[in-house]
DNA sequence: GGGTGCATGTAATGGGTTACATGATTCT
DNA sequence: AGAATCATGTAACCCATTACATGCACCC
């Protein structure tokens, strides 16, 4: 039973499942949406929706409109949904971490503990931001789409978001302090 | 100023700054180091050792034994920590989180809410799990390296898989309870 | 005039895993 | 007898980003 990876088409699949769009409909949607946790670039987008459509899980119309170029509009098709749920069953496989700050870190007694603290603070402020852009998400969801039965999965991607930045946040400040320790422990021998 | 990517050969360089290792030894250490948070297959790393043994960052020594096939030693040069302090110095680029359980659970409206809840308790184990080996790690390195300089740099890394798996486990709880209130829900409504 | 946004797509390039190829020794 | 471990390496393949190519409209 091979899953044979391609999970960039049934993401596809997936956001045009909420409503059809074009390629940079999609592009765009992904930044608002998913783009905290998934994200595809134009050079896997395009021939994506073009692999989905001659396999029949999508249907193309193209718009045409005066100045601007030619929309093509992507739809989901029955075929294409099913295949959404079948892939959507599959068990998540497991992905192998790789996360440069820590590998950085690991060696980190290599360079002056200021260095680390510089890359530690980097990844602090980034957290801190996106804590602010969750919240804010979470907000705006809940307005637009209370309706919508969708709602709750979608705010659970942000919750996981919220804990999961907290919880670097919460190990940034320890390692922070940390590393303040191991400086002045290297200053008073100096 | 461009970084060129190229984070392997750096890996590379800052395992042999432990001390001077095997390709085949390089790949047991990193599963017992640094494999929570970086990997490298073999492909990687025969081919990064040939280069940065072209580069004269590492030196190549071969060890002949009767039996067993030649081992390559490879020992990090002065030119080589200089490399790898510069690399250490590097901000951290911002990778691209790509996170298949999360996406799939956004759009889990499309399928039963146990389809969910079997993907999220998957993850729970794997972070329990995750957690044990953590602990056992810590230990174990506070009482083989206690006199080590690099220890309080090594239990960081562990500190953050400690925060990160903890706010993972705790968000699945939270996670499996929801699911389990839609799935009350949509049997109501039956 | 120049930047930004709309809109599509391809090609080059890089990064990485998996499978293959080889072969002796040691453990079960 | 067969599996696992030791040990090196290459080739094929997949996945993904970036750069390139094109071109109009709108705003400053």
């Amino acid at each position: 039973m091979k899953t044979k990876g391609g999970t960039t088409p049934n993401a596809l699949l997936g956001l045009l499942s909420l409503r059809p769009m074009s390629g940079y409909d999609i592009r765009q949607l992904i930044s608002k949406s998913i783009g905290h946790f998934w994200s595809e670039s134009y050079g896997q987008i395009y021939p994506g929706l073009k692999q989905l459509a001659a396999e029949g899980l999508v249907e193309k119309k193209t718009e045409r409109s005066k100045g601007k170029p030619d929309r093509h509009l992507y739809s989901i098709t029955p075929d294409g949904r099913e295949r959404l749920r079948e892939w959507l069953k599959i068990p998540v496989s497991e992905e192998v971490a790789r996360n440069e700050l820590l590998l950085k870190l690991f060696f980190g007694a290599h360079v002056a503990a200021s260095v680390n603290r510089e890359h530690v603070m980097a990844n602090m402020e980034f957290h801190q931001r996106a804590l602010k852009v969750y919240a804010a998400m979470a907000k705006q969801l809940r307005l637009d789409e209370a309706n919508d039965p969708q709602l709750p999965y979608w705010l659970m991607t942000l919750n996981y978001g919220r804990h999961y930045s907290g919880a670097v946040l919460k190990w940034c400040k320890e390692t922070l302090a940390e590393l303040d320790a191991i400086e002045s422990k290297g200053k008073r021998r100096q």
